[in-house]
DNA sequence: ATACTTACTAACAAAAAGTAACTACGTTAC
DNA sequence: GTAACGTAGTTACTTTTTGTTAGTAAGTAT
C-alpha cells in the first residue's frame, strides 16, 4: 500500500462519492424520501448494487433508512442526514458544470435509450 | 441496459467524477502543472491507473498534456483546461465538506501508513 | 392455492483495479 | 564503451468490483 500526502478526511470523503452510483442516489435523494424501488427505477443501477451503495451511505451517515411496516408489502424509505444534505451544493454545481461543459457523443446516446 | 430519467449530461459528469483517482488526480492538479512522476508521487494510485485515467481526462477535455523534449529525460506535464478548472468550486467544495463531516476510524488510519 | 408486490440476497460471469516486472530512450558514472 | 539511472509509460497476471439473472421471505389480491 502507498502512503499519499493528501488530506485523509478529503481521500475518505473522494473515495465515497468516487463510486459508481453514489453521486447519482445522492443526486435522486435530493428531491424528497424515496423507495427503494423509485430509486431503482430512477437509476439505470442494479438491486444488488443500490442495495450494496445504500448500506454504504447509511454506514457513513450520509443517508437514513427508515421501514414502514404498518403497510403492505413492507415499504424502506430511504433520505438524506443532515451530513447528506450538506453535500447539495456539491451535488448541483456538478449539474450545473456538466450543463455547461460536457457534449455527447453518440456513444452517450446509445446509452440512453432501451436495449 | 437500463434506461434513466437523468440528464445525460449530468450522468456523463458523474460517471466521470465517479471513477477511481480522478477526483484526486484533479484536486493535485489544481495546484498547478505537474509531472507524471510528481502525480504518481502525491497520490496513491499505481502507474497504471494514473496512465489510464490521464488519458481519459485528455479525451473528456479536462486535462492537457505537454510534453517537453528540450530537457532530458523528456518530462510531460500535465495541466488542467477551462473545463478542468471550471471543476475547482466543486472539487473544494467536497474538500470543505469532508473536512466538517467526515470521521476516521481505524481502518482509515492504517490506510495513511506506510506498508 | 396461485400469482403478485417489495426489498432484498446468492451465484456466477465480465469488467475494472491492483501489483510487479519490463520497455524505450537519452544521460551520466565509471 | 558499457552499465546503471531517470522518466514515462506498457504488459502480463491476480484480485476486487460490477453487472446480470434468478431466487427468497412476508404479506396481499383473486
Amino acid at each position: 500500500m502507498k502512503q499519499s500526502s493528501l488530506c485523509p478526511k478529503f481521500e475518505k470523503g473522494m473515495q465515497l462519492l468516487g463510486k459508481r452510483w453514489t453521486g447519482l442516489i445522492l443526486y435522486q435523494l435530493l428531491s424528497g424520501p424515496q423507495r427503494f424501488c423509485a430509486l431503482e427505477g430512477a437509476l439505470p443501477v442494479s438491486g444488488r448494487l443500490l442495495s450494496e451503495r445504500l448500506k454504504d451511505l447509511e454506514k457513513e451517515g450520509l443517508v437514513h433508512r427508515q421501514v414502514f411496516t404498518d403497510s403492505a408489502p413492507v415499504r424502506v424509505e430511504y433520505s438524506l442526514t443532515e451530513m447528506g444534505k450538506a453535500l447539495e451544493p456539491v451535488i448541483k454545481g456538478i449539474e450545473s458544470w456538466a450543463q455547461s461543459w460536457i457534449e455527447l457523443d453518440a456513444a452517450d446516446m446509445a446509452d440512453h435509450s432501451v436495449e
